[in-house]
DNA sequence: ATGAAAGCGCTAACAC
DNA sequence: GTGTTAGCGCTTTCAT
C-alpha cells in the first residue's frame, strides 16, 4: 500500500483537504504549510495522478501516436512536440503503431481509456477514414498526413507541390524516363503521388511508379526489378527516407552510377543523404515547425473547442546536391 | 461528461456491479450478458481506466525513459520493447529525456505518479547514483547503461570488451594514433572508455581521448580541431554513432582520405554506416534481444519480486569494413 | 445470479 | 483558514 494524502495529513495534524489545498497552492496559513510540506517530506507522499484525474477532470497527458519510430522524420516531430509539451509543463504519451491500421485502432481506443487530453497523430490512410465517423472523446490534431479538413485541425506539407518541385528539377536536368517510389499507406504519400503524375504530365513524360510498403527493404527489392527492364529509369523519386535509402541500395547493387546512369532524389533532410557519396537531393520538411504548430492548435483547440477547423501547410525546401546532377 | 458504467446499467436495466462483472467475465446469465453487450454498444461506452486502476490497483502502462530518441539505438530499443509489450497486451508510456537528469528525475517522478507497473530506463550517469537511493515503487530494469548490480536487473553490451576489439582491429592494421571518442553522460560511455585504455595499454601505445555531450555536433567540433595538433591521430573511435557521424564529418571537412590518412570506426550498425563511401567499420548490438531481455527481465520481476538481482551481459559483433583497412 | 453498499485517493462545495 | 462532506467511476465484498 502506498502512502496517501490521508498519511500526510495525520503526519501534518491537519486535514487531509488542508493538504491538499496546500499543495495546490491555495489559501493556507504559512505554519501550516511548512508542516505539511515537512509531513511530505517525511512520507515520501506522492501525489495519485489515477484519483486527482478522476475527481478533478484534470488534464491527463497527451497522446503522441505515429506510425514508425524509425522513421527519422517521426522521431524528429516527437522531440519538437515533446519539447513544447515540457515547456508547459504537459506530460506526453507516445505511442507508435508501424503502419498498422489494427494497432493504431487498438492503441487509439487505450488513448480514450487512459483519458488523454488530446491527441497528435499520424494515421494510416485506413484509419483516416475511419477516424471521421469514430467520435473520440478528446481533440485529435493530424499532422504529416491528412485529407480534406472535414473534422480534425491538422499540418502537412504542401506534399504535391513538393515533390511537383522534385520533378521538374529532374526534367531540367535533362532526365526523361522519371520512376516514382511512393509509400502506400499514407495520404501523404498519394498526395506526393498527385505531385508526380501532375508535374510529369505537365512535362509530357510518361509516368512510372509503384506504391510499396514504405519501408527500405521494400523499395530495395522493387527497385533492383525496375532496373532489370529494358527501358530502365533515368531518374528516382522517392515518398520518404525510407524508401530512399532502399533505392540507393538497390542502384548501387546493379553497379549503376548516380548521377551518370540513374538520377536520385527524395524527402526528408536525414544527416546520412550529405554523408553518402554522390550527396543526394532531397526535399527537407520544416519539421520543428510543424511538431510546434501541431501542439499549438491542439492547445488553442484544448483551451477553445468551438475555433473553426484549421488546416496548416507548409511548403518543403528543394536542397539541390550531386544525385540530380545532369548526365555526363 | 463523458459515458459512465451506470449508464451502461440503466441502458441494460441492471445495476452497475452486474455489468462490471459481465464486462469482466464474471458469473452472469447469458441473457443479461447479452443486454449488456448490447447496451455498451450502443452507449459508446468505454471504461475508464483511472477509476479502474484507482479501485483495482490493476497494472498501469510499462515505462520506458530513453535517454535520446535521436539515437537509433534507443528507437530500435523501443520498438523491440514495445513489439513485445504490445504481443502480452501491455501500453507502454515512453518518454525521451535528451540527456539531461533534470528531465529525467521529472519524468521518474511522473512515472511514479502514473503509477506504472514498471520501468525500462537507459539513465544518465548522474541518475545511476541517485536511483540507488530513490526506492521507487515499480521494478527498474536498467538497459544499455547500467554500473554494479547492486539494485536493478539490467540488460548491457560488454561494452569494454567490444571497444577493445575495435582497439585490436586498428592496431592490427597498422594504426598507432588512435583517438578515442566518448560520451561524457553514460556509463556506457565509460566502460568503453575503459576498454580503449586497457587495449591501448596492452598494446603499448599512448591514448589520447576526449569526453564529449554525445551529439554530432560536438564531435564534429572536437575532431575538427583534434585534426590541426601537430601530430594528429592516425585513427578515430567513437562510442555511439551519433559522434560517429560527427567524426566523418570533421574528417570530410579537413580533406582527409579515409583510410588513407585516418582510420574510423565505431560503435552501432547504423544503415547509413554501410551507405557512405568508405562504409565504416563498426560493432554491432544486439538491439532486439536487449529489448526482448529488458522487457523478460521486468515481467519476471513483476511475478516475483524477490527474485535474485540479475545482470544481462551481451555480445557485440565487430563487422569490418573499409573505413579501417592497412593504410596504403 | 444479482443488487446494495463500501471505498480506492483525491478535490471542491459548503460550512464554520 | 480549516474541517466536514460528497462524490469522480469503478470493483468487490456481502447479502439476498
Amino acid at each position: 500500500m502506498s502512502i496517501s494524502i490521508n498519511d500526510v495529513a495525520r503526519a501534518a495534524g491537519v486535514s487531509k483537504s488542508t493538504v491538499s489545498r496546500a499543495l495546490a497552492g491555495g489559501s493556507v496559513s504559512e505554519e501550516v504549510r511548512a508542516r505539511v510540506a515537512a509531513a511530505v517530506q517525511a512520507t515520501g507522499y506522492r501525489p495519485n495522478l489515477m484519483a486527482r484525474r478522476l475527481r478533478a477532470r484534470d488534464a491527463g497527458p497527451m497522446g503522441v501516436l505515429v506510425a514508425d519510430i524509425r522513421n527519422p522524420f517521426f522521431t524528429a516531430l516527437i522531440r519538437a512536440v515533446e519539447a513544447e509539451a515540457y515547456r508547459q509543463g504537459r506530460r506526453v504519451l507516445l505511442c507508435n503503431t508501424d503502419e498498422d491500421p489494427q494497432r493504431e485502432a487498438m492503441y487509439l481506443q487505450l488513448m480514450q481509456e487512459e483519458r488523454i487530453a488530446g491527441l497528435i497523430f499520424a494515421p494510416t490512410q485506413a484509419s483516416l477514414h475511419k477516424l471521421e465517423r469514430m467520435q473520440l472523446e478528446f481533440p485529435v490534431v493530424l499532422v504529416d498526413r491528412a485529407g480534406a479538413p472535414a473534422f480534425h485541425d491538422s499540418v502537412v506539407l504542401d506534399n504535391a507541390q513538393a515533390c511537383a518541385t522534385l520533378v521538374r528539377h529532374l526534367v531540367d536536368q535533362g532526365r526523361r524516363r522519371i520512376a516514382g517510389v511512393f509509400g502506400s499507406t499514407s495520404s501523404t504519400a498519394r498526395e506526393r503521388c498527385d505531385g508526380y503524375l501532375a508535374a510529369m504530365r505537365d512535362a509530357g513524360l510518361e509516368p512510372d511508379l509503384r506504391q510499396l510498403p514504405p519501408t527500405s527493404d521494400a523499395a530495395e527489392a522493387e527497385v533492383a526489378q525496375w532496373l532489370r527492364q529494358p527501358q530502365r529509369p533515368d531518374a528516382f523519386v522517392a515518398s520518404n527516407s525510407l524508401l530512399l535509402e532502399g533505392c540507393l541500395r538497390a542502384i548501387r547493387a546493379a553497379g549503376l552510377r548516380i548521377p551518370g546512369d540513374v538520377a536520385l532524389a527524395g524527402f526528408d533532410n536525414e544527416r546520412w543523404t550529405e554523408l553518402v557519396a554522390p550527396a543526394i537531393t532531397v526535399i527537407e520538411q520544416p519539421v520543428e515547425a510543424m511538431g510546434r504548430a501541431a501542439f499549438g492548435l491542439l492547445m488553442e483547440r484544448l483551451h477553445a473547442p468551438d475555433l473553426p477547423l484549421r488546416k496548416v501547410i507548409m511548403q518543403g525546401r528543394c536542397i539541390v546536391r550531386e544525385s540530380t546532377q545532369a548526365a555526363a
